[in-house]
DNA sequence: CTGAAAGCGCTAACAC
DNA sequence: GTGTTAGCGCTTTCAG
C-alpha cells in the first residue's frame, strides 16, 4: 500500500498547487477561498480560475484542525424514527443548512447511558454545538457537566438555567389540551403517557398540566386514570386503551402525552368497538403527519417545531448567556374530539 | 478574543501533556490510544492513568488530517421525515455506530441540484462514504461523478453496474403485491406514484411489476389507472384517491408505490363513505409502522430495512467492486386486501 | 494588497 | 518496546 501521504497528494490539489499554478502564494488563495476582501479583482479571478483549473477543494479536515471550529453541530435524540423527532430533524437540518451548518444525528435509544457519554463530550471534539432531546437523563447530571462545548436542551424546562433550554409551554399545552376535553362535556378523562418519576421532565409537565385543568374544573383525579408507559409509542397507546376499556368505569376520554399513543389508542378502540369520539374522545400531542390522516384524524397541540429548531439554532450560534426559551404552541382540533 | 491557539491549547490535553505527565514519549501515548500491540502492560496502565487525569481526548480533526479518513459516513436522502426514510436511518445509524462510523444525514429535498451537488463531492472531505437514496438524479450523472468517495446507492437497480447498489427487487415486489390483488377476485387495480419518466427507476420499476402481473392475469391495462403524483406523500394518495372515485368505472383495487400514498387514499376512502377493503382493496409499499396501526391495517409489501442498511455498510467498507445487491422483501398481508 | 513561515495535534516511518 | 521527528493542508501573524 502506498504511503496515505503520496497518494492523497496526487489525488486532491491542495492549497500550494493552485497557488504555483496561479503564480501567488497561498496566503492570496487562502483570502480568495474565504471570500476575504483586500484582494485586487485581478487576482481574485485568476485564482478562481486556478481554483476551477484545478478543481480544488479546501481541505476540511485541515481547516478544522486550524481554525477549532468543525461546522457541524449534533442533534441527540432519542430515536429518529419516532414522527416527531423526525419532523424535529428535518427542519432543523434545512435550518442549519441555511447557515452553513452541517448537521449530524445521535440516537441515544433513551438509554441513560448514552445521554451520559454524550453530555461528558463523545461529541466535542466533532461538533461545534449541541442540541440534545433528553430523555433519561437526570437534571442533576447535567449540572455536573464537563464538556464545554454549547448545548442546548430541547424539550425540557426543568431546573435551574445552568444550560440553554428551548422547549414549548408543556405545563400550559397539556392543561389547553385537557380544558378542551373538560369543555366538550368530558368528565372521566384519562392521562396516558407517564414515566417514572425520577426522569423525563416533559411527561411530568404535561401530568401537571392534565391536573391543573382537572383540578380547575372541580373533577377529580383518579389514579386509575393516569395511566403510564414504556416508551411513548403506538404500541404503547393501544396497550393503554385496552386497560382503560377493561376498568369498571372508563374513561370517555384520553389525553395522550404522544399523538403515537394516540394513535395506538384509536387503534385499540376500533378494535374494541368503541367508538371516537363519541364514546371516547382522544387529544394527543406533537401534530405529526399521521394524525392529519387518520380516521378519524388527531385532535392535537402542535409545537411550533419551526420555530424550536431555530430558536435551538440561534442559541447555539449566538452565545449568550443560558436562559429559558418558550417557543409557541397551539391545540388543533379535529375529528376525535 | 485571546488566540484561538493558546485557549484551546489551555482547555484540553493533548497527547504531549500525557506524555509528560505519564514521563513516556507521545509515541508510546500513541501507541496506548490507539490500542497498539507493543506496550509493556505496566507503561498502558501508567499512561492510561494519565490519560484519565488530564480528561484527554484525541483531536478528532488532527487525527483526521493525518489518517485521511473521517469515520464519518453521509446518509443521503430525499427527506428524512418521511417515515421510510427515518425508519431506514434509524437503522443505518445504529449498525455505522456499532462499526465505529457515525452517520450524517443529508436531505435533498428531492432536488436534482442538490443531489448532483452530493453526487460531486460535496461532502467527499467530509466523509469516508456516501449512501446515497436517489430520487431526482439521472443514471448518467452518476457515470459522470468525478469523486472518488465510495458511494453506494439505494433502492435503485439501474443501468450498468458502475456503481454499487443495494435495493430489494422492486419489479417482483410489485408483481407479487399486484398479484394478491388479482387473487383476492380484483379486477380493476389501479398503480399510484407514476414519476415523470425520466427520473426516479424505482417507481418506474414498480409500474413494469404492475404491468406484468396484470398481463399474467389477462388484465387489460388502462391508462386512467396508472396515476402520476408529485411527491410519495399522503396528501397525493389522498387526491389519487378523490380522482380515481370521481372515474366512470372506479378501481377496486389500489396498488400503492408508498404506504404513506396508500394512508392518504385511505383516508380519502373514508371520507366518500367507501369501505376498504370490501369497496377497495388497498396495499402499500415500505411497511412503516403507520400501516400497522391505522384502521384498517394497510397490507404492504415489506423491504427488510435492517439487511438493507447491512448491506450497504458492507459495501461502503469492504472495498470490492461495484455489483448490485438484491436485499429481500416480503409481502405482508393484513385488513386492506 | 501579497509573501514567508509558524504551527494546529496527531500518526507512523525510522531509529535505537 | 520506546523515543524522535517529519509532515497531513490549512489559517493567520508579521513583514513588506
Amino acid at each position: 500500500m502506498p504511503r496515505c501521504k503520496s497518494y492523497a497528494a496526487g489525488v486532491n490539489a491542495k492549497l500550494r498547487d493552485v497557488a504555483e499554478h496561479a503564480g501567488v502564494s497561498v496566503r492570496t488563495v487562502s483570502n480568495v477561498v474565504n471570500g476575504f476582501q483586500y484582494v485586487s479583482s485581478a487576482t481574485r479571478e485568476r485564482v478562481q480560475a486556478s481554483i476551477d483549473a484545478l478543481g480544488y477543494r479546501p481541505n476540511l479536515a485541515a481547516r478544522t484542525l486550524r481554525r477549532g471550529r468543525t461546522g457541524l453541530i449534533a442533534l441527540v435524540v432519542p430515536e429518529i424514527d419516532s414522527p416527531y423527532f423526525a419532523e424535529l430533524a428535518a427542519r432543523t437540518s434545512a435550518l442549519a443548512e441555511a447557515r452553513g451548518l452541517t448537521l449530524l444525528i445521535d440516537q441515544t435509544g433513551g438509554d441513560a447511558e448514552r445521554e451520559k457519554a454524550l453530555l461528558q463530550g463523545k461529541r466535542s471534539q466533532l461538533v461545534d454545538g449541541v442540541l440534545f432531546s433528553p430523555w433519561a437523563v437526570a437534571p442533576a447530571e447535567l449540572a455536573a457537566r464537563t464538556d464545554s462545548v454549547p448545548l442546548v436542551l430541547l424539550g425540557e424546562h426543568d431546573g435551574a438555567d445552568i444550560v440553554d433550554h428551548v422547549a414549548i409551554d408543556n405545563v400550559a399545552a397539556a392543561r389547553e389540551a385537557t380544558e378542551h376535553l373538560v369543555r366538550t362535556g368530558r368528565r372521566r378523562i384519562a392521562a396516558v403517557g407517564l414515566q417514572p418519576a425520577s426522569l423525563n421532565a416533559t411527561a411530568r409537565q404535561r401530568l401537571a398540566g392534565y391536573r391543573e385543568a382537572l383540578a380547575a374544573a372541580g373533577l377529580a383525579s383518579d389514579p386509575d386514570l393516569e395511566v403510564p408507559v414504556q416508551r411513548l409509542h403506538r404500541a404503547d397507546g393501544y396497550r393503554a386503551m385496552q386497560a382503560l376499556l377493561e376498568l369498571p368505569q372508563p374513561p370517555d376520554a384520553l389525553f395522550c402525552f404522544t399523538d403515537e399513543i394516540a394513535l395506538g389508542a384509536l387503534r385499540a378502540a376500533a378494535d374494541r368497538g368503541v367508538a371516537v369520539p363519541s364514546d371516547v374522545a382522544l387529544v394527543g400531542f406533537d401534530d405529526i403527519e399521521d394524525g392529519r390522516f387518520s380516521v378519524p384524524a388527531l385532535t392535537t397541540v402542535s409545537p411550533d417545531k419551526d420555530r424550536i429548531a431555530e430558536l435551538a439554532l440561534d442559541r447555539l450560534t449566538q452565545g449568550q448567556p443560558p436562559a429559558s426559551i418558550v417557543a409557541p404552541h397551539r391545540l388543533v382540533v379535529r375529528e376525535t374530539s
